[in-house]
DNA sequence: ATCATGATTAATGTATACATACCATCAATA
DNA sequence: TATTGATGGTATGTATACATTAATCATGAT
């Protein structure tokens, strides 16, 4: 593996954890003496990592952790949510080959059977796996470069990822209403996707993503739950 | 300006003016000789405009210069019309301060005089600084850092600005036409945010992008037009 | 006391030497 | 003849020395 990608990791989790504190400015030679990699790859990864999100670019050079607001969080919900919802309706509209229908099918019966089973860990682990690929599945439904890489990026955001708020989900009491509630939504986008109703599949697909709202409100209240949240250390009050 | 800037610069035009062809691949030390500059910048750059979405990074490691398909502008298109349309579904919801309304309605007038007045070029050099502007400042109404800089993204692509399209505009015969629909789906998206009707905002500004759908339709079709798309260098008939 | 100005320091920006991995070409052997 | 291996060249990956710019602090004058 190279310097530099053991550099994104490692940066990336030391800004996940807070152990690199929001605000906190870097410097390429702190992290030169932490991680003991030249300036190189440091300066890679330091690109890479703005890039994706996890840092600003400050004006007069170099870079600091960047700290967000509950209000960005919902923000990078809503946005992964419309640009979902694009891809759902891109799919309708134009249709897709029936292999395609056919192999998100079979992540949607997986789905299923999980759901249906008892919740242990397990369990949850799964359907985050399952999770994560039927929405890759459904983006590449839409048969589009631009709309994929576009949400992507979206997704590049810790807690806008579609799996971020699971293991929340896990921790609550709503947990398994929640699961059918979202697994529902799953069924009905690609019935409106094979029957090319656009709007339908449009329309489900941003409810969809509003399940992350509802469980990163819940999560928020439950300060047991906050933890869970991937990034919540990069959470700030204001700003 | 520093060597990077310059090495950014430098590459973008060359890429955009089809001087360096799609597809193909861009090795550091080629660049090195051909700018006069050294790895170090070279590299930056290609990272830089890699993320823009002017270069692809091949698997094996290099960048090729990308190419896109008609389809790719379309759905570029379709995806800055998605996400206006959720940042004036968003500001339209939340609220906006008087003296942000305030600022675009005098962008919106400015639009006005221009279209009424008569069509010469420093008109359309005129008012694509002022599409430009008003995007800009419909985008901040929703006051949404992730928002905006999703997208910023997206409309990166040379292809994909607001005004990518109004030089291929003033060649065409129905451009005043044109110009008016535009400029009443402006006027329309700012009432309908100042009425806080977030359905109307949001679909006026999808149908508002499909301006430079029409534009790109027509551009494919006059021979003559085509080379005023920008980016049209990086255009192939497949893929 | 405050502001300005200079020196000092520390940061990023740049160039380049070196390491390494990949690819193509050619030769030798099965 | 085909396949495999060795060998060279060319690419990117890395480290680091050097240049340049920006921030900081101290010192002086107003």
């Amino acid at each position: 593996m190279s310097q530099s990608i053991k550099t994104i990791l490692s940066l990336r989790e030391l800004i996940l954890s807070g152990e690199l504190k929001a605000g906190e400015r870097l410097s390429e030679l702190s992290i030169v003496d932490r991680l003991g990699v030249s300036r190189t790859p440091v300066r890679m990864a330091l690109v890479r990592l703005e890039e994706e999100g996890l840092l600003e670019a400050l004006p007069s050079g170099g870079y600091a952790v960047r700290h967000f607001s509950e209000a960005d969080i919902f923000d990078a919900i809503e946005t992964r949510g419309t640009l979902e919802g694009l891809a759902a309706r891109l799919a309708a509209e134009r249709g897709v080959r029936p292999g395609q229908l056919a192999e998100i099918k079979e992540c949607l019966h997986g789905l299923d059977r999980l759901v249906q089973g008892k919740q242990d860990e397990e369990m949850f682990s799964d359907y985050v796996t399952l999770n994560e690929r039927f929405h890759q599945l459904l983006i590449g439904l839409a048969g589009s470069r631009v709309v994929t890489r576009q949400i992507e990026r979206a997704v590049a955001l810790p807690f806008a990822s579609p799996s971020a708020f699971v293991e929340v989900q896990a921790a609550l009491p709503e947990s398994r209403a929640i699961l059918l509630v979202a697994q529902e939504q799953h069924r009905g986008v690609i019935e409106a996707i094979e029957h090319r109703e656009g709007a339908r599949a449009e329309a489900l697909m941003r409810e969809h993503s509003r399940v992350a709202h509802r469980n990163l409100v819940l999560a928020l209240g439950h300060q047991a739950a906050r933890d869970l949240v991937p990034g919540m250390a990069l959470i700030r009050k204001s700003a």
